[in-house]
RNA sequence: GGUCGGUUGGCCGAGUGGUUAGGCAACGGUCUGCAAAACCGUGUACGGCGGUUCGAGUCCGCCAUCGACCUCCA
């Protein structure tokens, strides 16, 4: 198996070469969306990231289980104490059960990501399914004397754990720094430290979304479901753990410790972090309320936005940077990104037409190789597509008859090719995207044929009217040296 | 305040101690019934000031500036 694969690992700072725990196998666990909301550009970009993770890796041989949860309860408002669930709040505005509001943002969540032909992860486990493994957690942890219960509610003992382990190895905090930066709360009373997290919340009388426990009748905390989950679907240990940079602290650094604790080693040997995409140099997110929803970029409905975009453009928009790096959104930025990919997929659906010739004059095997080192090195996607606006270009010259390759060397780069546009990059055309179906395809292949035709008699008013009525529904025409392209606007 | 990370040509964005990133836009040319597309060519970017070096956007120091996290956040 070709293992040249690099990551960058949050833990050690450094790209490491990627070493998984069995032969051939890859567990991989990314922290998901919590569905209370529609997803926006933010949500996008970890979904994408670790979707080309999840392609690359099985690409190069990986029999890999991806594992993306559901939040779908105990996520509180504020910190552990006031706080109510976001799902439970949603639930009462909008006097809906819970579990209502959850399949609705569920089955949307599902939607665009299949719009932007993120795959299906291999399990797609929702915290609400697996309490219990929860309680199992919160009760190892007791059982080893690392949380402790107070009013109902449990909670993790950070400074006990930080006698024997280090609490901010992922986040570089130091603990000592936390007793005075941590932000002091109201309803702190129940914890030792501000510092401590909930691990089992007692539900007040008004929270809806509970479930009974020895400690008390309420919800698990918000880190907790992580651990639970990936430990059972993936061990104990497992390869790589994903998710959002915003997360790193506190959320996985809790993550971290718990399940140290309640398991006794090292939950995950690579953690990767994607950025955050920016708006006029800020987060894009809900605390700032300047987020974009994917249904807004779909439909252009947004004043912040001067069109719609197609969702392989929000893809090829967020693949064209590196994902640790941030991105910045601007309009001008989304346009160059889709001219960018109508000219990649242009050239890439003229593969079909090119007919081999006697000499090669491009090095297929050299190029492939560099498409595959760009991947190898950290997921370098923005690499991968320099690469690929190379092959456009011979593409595009071997079309004006201006260079060739062999039949062997046709074949290859046309499996090449399909291989990092579509199975790794997960880029397809948007004719195909956008349904247009076989019948329509022949419908407007037959016009066009008619088209030139009339071109071939001189016949210029028959010639553009063609063209214009055709491109005043949305079919744009392009004539080529000895026929026509078309597509879909 | 603490921790961490940016600052690259008109815009977006890679990378590297010495040789072209790439895309978009712009300009010139070729092709073309027209248009579109395509192809070819052009632009001496690397926040500032010092230092190390034969040579630094690339390493070091200082300064400026922007941001992320420290609270829910992808």
């Amino acid at each position: 198996m070709d293992n040249k694969l690099f990551i960058y690992n949050t833990l050690t700072r450094t790209k490491e070469q990627f070493k998984p725990i069995h032969e051939g196998h890859l567990g991989l666990y990314v922290c998901g969306p919590t569905v209370y909301g529609d997803a926006h550009l933010g949500h996008t970009r970890p979904a994408i990231t670790f979707d080309l993770l999840f392609r690359y890796t099985r690409h190069l041989g990986y029999k890999v289980r991806y594992v993306r949860n559901i939040t779908d309860v105990g996520h509180l408002e504020n910190d552990a104490d006031e706080g109510e669930d976001k799902i439970g709040k949603k639930a009462r505005l909008e006097k809906l059960e819970p579990m209502e509001v959850v399949q609705y943002y569920t089955d949307r969540y599902h939607a665009h990501m299949d719009a932007l032909n993120v795959l299906k992860p291999s399990i797609e486990p929702r915290a609400s399914g697996h309490i219990i493994e929860q309680l199992q957690i919160v009760d190892k942890i007791m059982d080893k004397g690392y949380a402790y219960e107070s009013n109902g509610s449990v909670y993790f003992d950070v400074e006990k754990y930080n006698q024997q382990h280090n609490y901010g190895q992922l986040s570089g905090r130091v603990l000592d720094e936390l007793y005075s930066t941590t932000r002091s709360l109201d309803g702190q009373g129940e914890k030792r430290n501000s510092f401590d997290f909930a691990l089992w919340k007692k539900a007040s009388p008004e929270h809806i979304m509970r479930w009974p426990s020895k400690y008390s009748e309420g919800f698990p905390g918000w880190h907790l479901e992580c651990s639970a989950m990936s430990a059972k679907y993936l061990g104990e240990t497992f390869d790589i753990h994903g998710g959002g940079m915003d997360l790193m602290f506190p959320h996985h650094e809790c993550e971290i410790a718990q399940s140290t604790i309640a398991h006794g080693h090292v939950l995950a040997n690579y953690w990767m972090h994607n950025n955050m995409i920016t708006i006029n140099g800020q987060k894009m997110g809900k605390s700032l309320g300047n987020f974009i929803t994917l249904e807004e970029f779909f439909s252009g409905n947004h004043k912040l936005l001067t069109q719609a975009y197609d969702p392989m453009t929000i893809r090829f928009f967020i693949l064209q940077a590196h994902y640790r790096s941030t991105l910045d959104f601007s309009n001008e930025a989304l346009q160059a990104a889709q001219k960018g990919l109508q000219r990649l997929m242009e050239a890439y659906a003229r593969l079909d037409k090119l007919t081999a010739g006697e000499k090669s004059d491009f090095n297929i095997t050299e190029w492939q190789e560099k498409c595959h080192e760009a991947l190898n090195d950290d997921l370098n996607s923005p690499i991968l597509i320099s690469h690929l606006f190379e092959a456009v270009k011979w593409i595009n010259s071997m079309v004006a008859g201006q260079a060739t390759l062999t039949a062997d060397d046709l074949k290859l780069f046309t499996q090449y090719m399909h291989l990092f546009v579509e199975e790794i990059l997960g880029l397809k055309n948007s004719i195909d995207a956008k349904g247009g179906g076989e019948v329509l395809k022949n419908v407007i292949d037959l016009l066009l044929t008619l088209r030139m035709e009339a071109k071939a008699r001189k016949d210029w008013a028959t010639t553009d009217k063609i063209r214009n009525e055709l491109q005043a529904m949305g079919v744009l025409v392009k004539d080529t040296k000895d026929g026509f392209e078309w597509e879909l606007k």
